[in-house]
This record gives structure tokens, sequence and C-alpha cells, in this order.
DNA sequence: GCATCATGTTGTCACTGACTACTTCCAGTC
DNA sequence: GACTGGAAGTAGTCAGTGACAACATGATGC
């Protein structure tokens, strides 16, 4: 009964299955052997593939990270106004947060395990990077205002983004849509930030 | 060998235990039957107070709602000027955030649940709900721009304060201080909001 | 002094993750 | 075209886990 024997890439579909039952049923519901079951395959197959449940997990948190980076780098990579780009970037990540709520809580959780692989950490990285350029560039540019640390300010403002994901998730909007939300926050940060008038628009 | 037969506050016991092993090893690792054997105890002994895992962590999450809730009005509560309040109540949700990060993660998780329980729910929306508070009085006190919603306005500020707890213990801040950070957030969002200078000295 | 009931106890069940030993398929080599 | 070795899957087993059922203990109120 080797109906599926050579699976042909029982790793791509394990973690395929993987996000959609974290998605679903959360985190802690996951188990290696109901994925097997999923896949038609031996309770131990995925061992092949995944020594064990959390090698899985870090390889799922890795795949969100690369997944992320990547929208949010084609978002900043979008022509157009400073006031645009951030904007772009903004709703990127609260965007990827809220349709991958646990898949998120998970990446956030796996990297900052004590024994995180580099790849994760240095993917964890990326996005904060991102903000970074951004705004460094920005103020190159002229289009913030040179006195800050750059650095500082792409902190703050991707904790406020990233905070508006959290209570996004988190059900805390209490009727404010997600969209609004985010408009407040970066309306807000532009404002403190000190973009130029003629920059905004 | 009913050594420590009635433990007179099992219940008690199992909480701190199974706090201190949240703050450890996190939510996953945690075990009813490795509880029960730190408490001295049957390994079905915690079933009388907790019907199962989820119970026990819906009660962690509960009374983790209740102390931070507890702080943030403490520091709200504290005589001074309207940026004083608003810097302790920052101030007091990052720090349980960061002394309670597994926990905190813990408690969102749990409260956005399907079948959370009422009063995990209501608990889960005080902190939120005292930073409206703070901010609609400074509006009516005038230390605060009228114009805006303090629903929106504290939203946002409470995503801000949030999401720096977050990349603190997401271990993002890199090299900057959960302190500096938290300063430059709430400078920022104070800058932002438009406290009057009058006010903020 | 006795019934009641909360709070424990032991025993058992199915399920899970990890491990070991095996089978099957494929690709390269002589 | 048979032989070999490795990659990918299989089966079986083990200890640990959560849930449950049946029973024991001891405090409390009448």
């Amino acid at each position: 009964m080797s109906a599926a024997y050579h699976h042909e890439n029982l790793r791509e579909t394990l973690l395929e299955l993987a996000e959609r039952s974290v998605q679903r049923s959360g985190v802690e519901a996951l188990s290696l052997r109901q994925l097997a079951r999923d896949a038609n395959v031996s309770h131990a197959a995925p061992a092949r593939h995944f020594r064990d449940r959390r090698a899985l997990l870090d390889a799922l948190a890795l795949d969100g990270f690369q997944r992320l980076n990547r929208a949010m780098a084609d978002a900043a990579a979008t022509p157009g106004t400073f006031d645009a780009r951030f904007r772009a970037i903004a709703s990127a990540y609260v965007t990827f947060a809220v349709d991958n709520a646990a898949l998120l809580g998970l990446m956030y959780t796996v990297k900052h395990e004590a024994d995180a692989s580099d790849a994760l950490v240095e993917a964890g990285r990326g996005s904060l990077r991102a903000a970074v350029e951004l705004i460094a560039e920005a103020q190159a540019a002229g289009a913030v205002t040179a006195g800050d640390d750059p650095e500082r300010l792409a902190l703050v403002a991707f904790a406020s983004v990233h905070g508006v994901a959290a209570l996004a998730t988190g059900d805390l909007l209490d009727g404010v849509s997600v969209a609004e939300a985010t408009d407040a926050t970066v309306d807000l940060l532009l404002r403190a930030i000190g973009v130029t008038q003629t920059a905004r628009d």
C-alpha cells in the first residue's frame, strides 16, 4: 500500500499544511502526526525533513520572515514620495501581520528563543532594517528632520506599526478598521517625524 | 504517602509554579503533569482546580491582565502633569511587558481565542481603557489638542507603546535600552499629540 | 456522630513525539 | 544489465502527556 510512496515534495507539502493548520487552529494544536495523516504519509515520514516539531516551526517562521521581508522590500521600492513609500511599507507590514496573525506570533516567539538559528535571527531583522534604510534615505534627501537618529526614528515607527498590527489581531481595535488605524498611526508618525510640507505632497 | 494531602492552597501554588515555568520555558513546555510533580502532588490533582491545560492558561492570563491593569491604574493615578502621567503609564506597560514577556504573549493569545471567557475579554480591555481615559481627561483639560478623537489617539498611543514592548522582548532593540526606546516613543507621541508647552513643563 | 462535599489519590486510556530497524526506489558504476 | 549505496518512506516501540473514572480522606455543618 505504498500509494504515495515517493511523495515528490513532502517537505513543501508539510510546510503548506502546517501553515494552514497554524492559521486555523494555532501553534499549540499543530501535531506532526496529524500533519502526516493530512499528507497521506506515515507518521514518521516527516522526520526525514524535520527532526522534530520545533524544526518544523523554525522552518515555518523562516519562510514567514522571508515572505514578509520581500513584501516590505517591494513596498519600499515602489516609486513615489517618502510619504507614499512610508505608507506603503507600513501597510505591507500590517497586511502581512493581519493575514498571518498566528504565523507572525510564531515568528517572534521562535526567533527569540535561546538557540534560534542564525538564518532565522538574521531574517528577523530584515523588516526593521527596511524601515531604517527608508528613513535614513529620506533624511539624506531632506524629507525628514535630520536631527534625530535614523535608527531611533525607525525603531519607534516600526514599533508603532507593529503595535497596530498587534492590536488588530488582538481584536482591540474596537470598531476602527485596520486601514483606519494604520492611517492614523502613519499620519501621527509623519507629523512627529517632521516631514516638510513639500515632501508630503 | 499522602504527605501533602490537603495542600491548603494548591490552586495558588500551581499558578505560581506555572507562571515561573512559562517565564523560563515558554507556554508550549508547560505540562500539568510536571506542575503536579513540582507541587508534590499527584498527577491528577490539578484537575480539581483546572479542568484542563487550557483552563490553567486562561487563569494565568486573567491574573496577568489584572496585575497589568492595576499597575497601569496606579501609574495613571499618580499626581502630576499629563506629560508625567502619560510617561508613567507607558512605562508601567512596558515594564510589565518586559518583565512578563511570555505571559503577555499568552495573555493576548488566549484572549482572542474564539471561546474566551467574558471576564478575560473584559480584563483584556482594561489597559487600553486606561489610556483612553487619560487622554480624554487631558483633552478636556486642554493639555491635548481637542480636534482628534480621544479613542483614536489612545489607540495609536497604545499601539506604539505595545510595539516598543514587543520589540524589546523580541530582542530587536539593537543596543537601545528599553527605557530609551520608551522615552523616544513617548516623546514622539507627545510631540504629535500636540501637548501645549506649558502642560509639558 | 454522621452525612456531605471539596480536595485529594490511584489506575487507565488514547495520543503524541522520538527512536530504531526495516523496506523500497533511484542513480551511478563496472 | 547486475551490483551497490544512499535517499525517502514504513512499521513498531517507548516514555511522557492530558483526560477521565473510581476511590480515599478529612473538614464542616446539622
